[in-house]
DNA sequence: CGCGTCATTTGACACAGATCAAAGACGACT
DNA sequence: AGTCGTCTTTGATCTGTGTCAAATGACGCG
């Protein structure tokens, strides 16, 4: 269980990478030392359940480095995931102790986290939190919604090409500015994890990424490794020119 | 378009139907009339868009009487519903000025609207409306993610009577306590729209229900009104027991 | 009361994606 | 370098839903 980040390193949130992206991204110098003096590192190893679905959570979190998703299972095993956590990402839900998805490290995975009283103590003395949360939130629901056209109405090789669309502007805007072409990235997750996002089986997002490969839209490097020479032809594939604001 | 509610009933919030599940009904008395002197009311017929997507609103509003639906629609028609909107729920994205679907009546409805600007300052003076408005956002949230897993991964015969349950369950709501037996309701929806819903076609929707109307899990008597014998029956044929809080 | 419109049902058939099965690839560890 | 476990690919079939088409029913209107 190798650290990304050691605490030490990231004791001042000034120095944070999430610092602009996060649920304190609102947050004066002043407002920022309250959330500095309750808040504590952890990390996860790549695999671990981070929180079971139906926990009483003892902490909010955001994502600081990794990939995490969000799931749902069915009694026969179906599962489906709901969401997919990447830096300055939050987790949890001031005001339930609950939480009713199974959190699961990809990756492995540092969050910053604050013990739930203290944290909604904090959130109705500081307005930036508040309004942070709520655009946050918001944002994650604009995002379930796009995604639901996608389960709903997609076909597999539509699914495909919309996951890496979405994956793409992501893992790169985390990073700065999007080019045009020859955009490489990794997709984090398995081709199982990818099914379970895209509601297929693993088989067949094996067989449409195989396709897209071999139709030039995508270059596979190493299985994980993406690479998109012409990102506009990627998006010509999904379904929508709409873009996503995911 | 007859009027359910005329302007002149409900200027009073006192005696407003959703005065309790809306995005006000966290608010005192006092508060109440800051919102009351900005709020006016509106009627839509059957049928008519409400919103288009990519419009700029200039009203939020809280569905006071009948059923609304937020959608999306692909270039080639093909068409997701992203949200059921019932009495009590709320339209619009404070500090955004679009909305990114589109926004049908599907009954007449009346809602309860207030101009952006001056509901935005309320936001900013009276915390409980904040606090409603993202507990309401969180829930739809959740909804939203409830509905992934039954988009996705769910079979035909299961999304119908999961939608029948949650419409079962939230209708009767409204209204008060929920029996468990010989519970009957409208799905004020055609076929397609259930289709729309559910990602399925409405040859599909019509060949699953009466299905299960043929297995005795639902009573259909005008097409529309559903009577449920046993809600049980119906809840075990949505895949999974643990219920939907949608 | 008959006509037109719209919602719904029903049937026959096709196909996308699931399922079942097995073989490669790749990395980690000894 | 070899072995084990996990992830991925590939092939052969099966099946749930979609698609296309037409009949039936429900309701308002002249």
């Amino acid at each position: 269980m190798t650290e990304l980040f050691s605490p030490k390193e990231l004791l001042r949130c000034a120095d944070c990478p999430i610092r602009k992206r996060a649920v304190c991204a609102y947050c004066e110098p002043a407002e920022l030392a309250d959330l500095d003096a309750i808040k504590s590192y952890k990390t996860f190893a790549a695999g671990e359940t981070m929180v079971w679905s139906g926990d009483v959570v003892s902490h909010f979190s955001s994502i600081v480095s990794g990939v995490a998703t969000l799931s749902q299972t069915l009694d026969d095993g179906r599962r489906q995931m709901v969401g997919l956590l990447l830096p300055s990402d939050f987790i949890g839900r001031p005001g339930r102790g609950q939480i009713t998805f199974d959190v699961e490290a990809k990756t492995e995975v540092t969050v910053c986290r604050f013990e739930c009283r203290p944290f909604e103590v904090l959130l109705g003395k500081i307005p930036h939190l508040r309004e942070r949360l709520l655009d946050m939130t918001m944002d994650d629901l604009d995002a379930a919604r796009e995604w639901m056209l996608v389960l709903g109405r997609k076909t597999a090789r539509e699914k495909i090409a919309s996951f890496l669309a979405i994956v793409a502007r992501r893992v790169l805007s985390v990073e700065g500015a999007m080019p045009e072409r020859d955009l490489e990235f990794d997709v984090m997750l398995t081709r199982e994890a990818m099914a379970d996002y895209l509601g297929l089986t693993l088989e067949t997002v094996s067989r449409q990424m195989n396709a897209l490969k071999k139709d030039g839209v995508i270059v596979l490097e190493k299985k994980r490794a993406i690479k998109v020479p012409v990102f506009s032809r990627l998006v010509a594939e999904t379904g929508d020119d709409t873009g996503f604001s995911f």
